[in-house]
DNA sequence: GCCGTCGCTGACCCCGCGGTCAAGGCGTCC
DNA sequence: GGACGCCTTGACCGCGGGGTCAGCGACGGC
């Protein structure tokens, strides 16, 4: 599967997996072609399909790629922090730093999740921080005595907030990341409702 | 632009529109071909260009058809509430019945908004809604004196939980929409941390 | 200098797509 | 019955897509 690559080989590659992911990014994928690719990094078509399979892998690749980071930045974030809320909300704030660093992966994310032949990637990628994300809230309902709720769903609910307020935010006009992240964070922990309190 | 037709021929139109919502939702637009569509109603490709201008237009159409009819079930279920907490919650629970009712014009969204020839449409459809919502949530703001929050941030965070609960529940486990409408309605005006009292 | 391996070229193939159109029913009204 | 207009047919077109491949450097080891 993976070939042997010399330095500059993995050069080249890593100009293709720049590159196409912008493309993919700012295009999606069925207006993306093979063609535009190469040409664009003014080489003829071959090399293309000598470091991969086909677009279909490349996709694939970047997608798989872009969410592993995505959860080790996660990961690295939270640390061993003991209090799951404060868990969660590191959880989010790094989610929201990564996007606001990663523009063109999570456009590429939001592509994939809008192609029948992607989301299960997509879904797949997500699974295992939604568990965690899940683990934690469950325990903040126990710590907290707070009101029974589904932790899949408040943990779902989370991810489209946090997916939402970086698709809307972050990309267009450029809010700074720490105001979109306090927005984020007072929603999901405090909701609407939530008293005006020490900030 | 709009066509004369007999009952006849606005009974072929509707059964394609019909047709083509369900593959739409089903296999996403790239992958949904005319040729399917034709043939999956036992009739001829002429048959299509006929009632429609191209693919494109069709999709855009039944997009639109249902971004309005979800937009009149709102207002018909929000009426004249006057509490804008009220209002905010109907409107949540309205959307909700009404994906569950319309799945398959909810996957066809979610499709559009993941391809970027027809994102435009949806944001625009969204627009109204939004401000709607928006000014809902600034009245919340105003008459219960709730800590600041940009509304239209928070807007965005609450259609963020209803899209993403709705996507994740209601098609693939038949989850009660009701019980997904509480936890949406709980959550976006308790968060997290809301203690627990009256249900 | 020679040869092998890695990297690269780009013309080419095939296919399926969206879209067209000349021609042919079929219903209806006179 | 004839004529007209709505509806339907399906072979056909051009295009651009993803993917292939025979052959051409070019560089490094011997």
């Amino acid at each position: 599967m993976g070939k042997q690559l010399t330095p500059r080989g993995r050069q080249r590659r890593d100009q293709l997996i720049a590159f196409a992911t912008a493309r993919f990014a700012e295009r999606g994928y069925h207006d993306t072609s093979v063609a535009e690719l190469v040409s664009g990094l003014g080489v003829g078509k071959g090399v293309f399909y000598w470091y991969f399979e086909s677009k279909e892998q490349l996709f694939v690749e970047i997608l798989r790629q872009a969410q592993l980071d995505l959860r080790d930045a996660q990961r690295a974030a939270i640390g061993s922090e003991r209090d799951p809320v404060r868990r969660i909300e590191l959880g989010i704030r790094s989610t929201l730093a990564w996007i606001d660093r990663h523009p063109d992966h999570n456009e590429l994310i939001r592509v994939a999740a809008g192609d029948d032949r992607f989301r299960h990637h997509v879904r797949r990628g997500e699974e295992i921080a939604l568990d965690d994300l899940s683990k934690h809230v469950k325990d903040a309902i126990v710590d907290r005595d707070l009101r029974h709720a589904d932790p899949e769903m408040v943990a779902q609910a989370i991810l489209g907030v946090v997916g939402r307020l970086a698709g809307t935010f972050l990309p267009g006009r450029g809010a700074p990341v720490d105001a979109v992240a306090d927005a984020a964070v007072a929603f999901c922990l405090g909701g609407l409702l939530a008293e005006q309190h020490a900030k």
